[in-house]
DNA sequence: AGGTGATGGATAATTGTTTTCAGTAGAAAA
DNA sequence: TTTTCTACTGAAAACAATTATCCATCACCT
């Protein structure tokens, strides 16, 4: 179910933070890693159910809150008020949210930082953290 | 209570659309222009009820809608997955939010559609919208 | 002023999320 | 291994946020 490199990797991100290394948080984990869109709590809780039928909404909640906490994913704000949540990129990087198909692509390190410093000093704001997302038509629904 | 200026202006914007101008919306209005922080559904009801006392939740979530729509009003998504609503700034611009005082500072044009070209470039995804926040902790909460 | 449909208020219903609690099973020690 | 200790889980209830329903009313057009 999980590649053995992986996991052991990812097993030590858990009890590095004190958190038990469990079948429904990895699957989970395994949900996400396995599509490029982002996926609502609902759909990742049926997901996880086919290869762990018994687990509960709730624990999908919970897994869900420990794994943005290893920043092993990340939560998607959408338009409408609800939330879904996609696979942590590699780095600081910013999705791009096709609004057709849900995809989900990553785009390249953005020179938000410099420009944080200099709003900082504009604005006199001492920035901590900043929340980006692009939203288009991917490749494959434009055609 | 409003002056008769911004009222004839902001009139013919809920009439261009098909929306009626009542008492309700205008206040909802009103709450968010006299303030500046973003204020959660359940202030912006209170507020409301100080000058008009019937006015019911449900109200206040149609009128967010309505201005929203008209773009007099913005949605701000926080942490938490909790939303909030500021009045909507003058031209393009995005808020930097004090996670100590709630308070909505403005920061001015940013290059994001020049770079939201290049990122159409490189990763092919033809670009609509974007939606950018920072925050951090404003000048008088640094004191 | 009168007619009409959009809107508001009250309330119920839904939906999304969190809490509670008793039982289970990771992880570390023995 | 076996034991021990908790963090974790599933189920259900509780809670919070948002939306739908209903009918009376009010904004606005003529
Ligand atoms: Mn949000
Ligand atoms: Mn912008
Ligand atoms: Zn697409
Ligand atoms: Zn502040």
């Amino acid at each position: 179910m999980f590649s053995v490199e992986k996991s052991k990797e990812i097993k030590s991100m858990f009890h590095d933070k004190g958190f038990k290394c469990t079948p429904q948080r990895l699957a989970v984990l395994k949900v996400l890693q396995d599509t490029s869109a982002y996926l609502s709590i609902n759909t990742i809780h049926l997901k996880v159910k086919e290869f762990l039928p018994d687990t509960g909404l709730a624990t999908v909640y919970r897994s869900l809150e420990t794994l943005v906490d290893l920043n092993l994913v990340v939560k998607v704000h959408l338009e409408d008020g609800c939330h879904s949540y996609v696979i942590a990129p590699e780095g600081h990087r910013h999705p791009i949210v096709c609004t057709d198909c849900n995809k989900v692509i990553e785009f390249a390190e953005f020179p938000l930082d410099d420009l944080s410093k200099q709003i900082s000093e504009d604005t006199g704001v001492q920035i901590k953290t900043h929340f980006l997302q692009l939203f288009g038509k991917c490749k494959e629904c434009q055609a």
